[in-house]
DNA sequence: GAACTAAATTGTAATTAATACAAAATAGAT
DNA sequence: ATCTATTTTGTATTAATTACAATTTAGTTC
């Protein structure tokens, strides 16, 4: 059940604690890009004795390590990803959704830009999803 | 003077306002990315009846027209920046600066992606500028 | 397995960015 | 000059995040 993230703990030589492990598994279970609050209030139901500080703290540490992310790409709040191989992001301006996006700028490799040595990049795109695009489509065709 | 912003208003039909002209000029102005603070203390020292709330208000409405656009690449608070055609933003973790960088990632025109309509693009950057690199070689050089 | 210590968790308080809203002021039209 | 819808202004709130001190605990040592 925990292992794979008892496992990643150890790897980067974290402590193994309970608020971290159960951070990291809704994280990784839940690929919705969930924020700060939804994580808190969801695991405050099964741990009530969990502080949203600890999930703040958790989360900075666990970003730290690289095994997550965190997007800025609603604007009003950081949400947080598992760190899964390089991808980038699409937001749905009608219903909110993030989605993952699999491409890969051929600009993104390049260590050098400008002069700029390149550690991180996150490509945001936004629009109206696919889903959203259908639901339209049809409401102007039936109605 | 204000002529060149008093134009861009009248082309999107924005009632010419004092706030407005002065607002839009800084950013055109000062192309480092400032944030709503930023703008609204400068500005209040010619200003002293500026408003934040107007600075946001204006802010909002110049975004909305597309005449300017707002970053989250610090993740603290917005920044500003007017819409001088497709371009990235770098962040330098170390000087805090954000460059603007002139290279199109060739996915951006494609206007579905995964079936999702893209109608925004906006690709981060982060990690050593140039000025900062050459410092830490120098030092590394001469102590 | 008990004792120890540095690190993590917790809860409260404070900070900061952004928004809501109503009253006063004003741009642009008549 | 008058009028009206829009904008500006200031205050009060909300929401996200950070600071910090006290308590607890994971992992180590004996």
């Amino acid at each position: 059940m925990y292992e794979k993230y008892v496992t990643l703990l150890k790897t980067h030589s974290l402590k193994i604690t309970s608020p971290r492990l159960e951070i990291l598994k809704y994280i990784d279970e839940h690929r919705t890009h969930p924020t700060v609050e939804e994580i808190y209030t969801t695991l405050k139901n099964t741990h009530p004795s969990l502080s949203r500080t600890t999930v703040y703290n958790s989360l900075e540490t666990l970003q730290k390590h690289k095994i997550i992310q965190s997007l800025t790409i609603t604007n009003l709040e950081l949400r947080y990803d598992i760190n899964h191989g390089m991808h980038h992001h699409f937001l749905c301006k009608q219903c909110g959704t993030i989605y993952d996006i699999d491409l890969s700028c051929p600009n993104i490799n390049k260590t050098l830009q400008d002069g700029h040595h390149v550690e991180e990049v996150q490509g945001y795109f936004k629009g109206i999803c696919k889903k959203c695009l259908s639901t339209e489509k049809g409401r102007h065709t039936n109605g």
